[in-house]
DNA sequence: AATGTGACATACC
DNA sequence: TGGTATGCCACAT
């Protein structure tokens, strides 16, 4: 397990999570309970998704198509301008994604718990 | 200022 | 097993 320290923590929950996304490696995914959990509010996974919807506007990129629900399903497909974007997106990071869902996810899973620290 | 609404996750019947 | 309620936080109304 390798850690990983951010400079800075930002003031708002919106870009704390952009910037927990911003840390998933290319080819692995994380789930929106995760991340709440990783900045320290539980029960706030709702919220992540709300924080990926604003993610389009970020001043820098976010790899929003990383963040998958906690069964490995893409709830947010709907939200990259075609249905289709995020598994493309996700496939191009060889993260073979089938029924709208991705596979070997227990294996692709990251927990930003495990890499990162506050 | 108060209310409703989400790309979720859990707890509790 | 499956439906309903609720926490959470920012934003629009």
């Amino acid at each position: 397990m390798k850690t990983i320290n951010w400079s800075e923590r930002n003031a708002d929950f919106f870009a704390d999570v952009h910037e927990v996304v911003r840390h998933v490696p290319r080819g692995r995914v994380t789930t929106y309970g995760a991340i709440a959990r990783f900045l320290g509010s539980p029960s706030a996974s709702r919220t992540v998704g709300w924080a990926m919807n604003n993610a389009h506007g970020a001043k820098i990129w976010v790899p929003a198509h990383r963040v998958v629900n906690r069964n490995g399903y893409l709830t947010g497909k709907a939200h990259f301008g075609y249905p289709e974007r995020m598994k493309e997106l996700l496939e191009a990071e060889d993260v073979t994604v089938r029924n709208d869902r991705v596979l070997h996810f227990d294996s692709l899973f990251w927990d930003p718990s495990e890499a990162l620290t506050l």
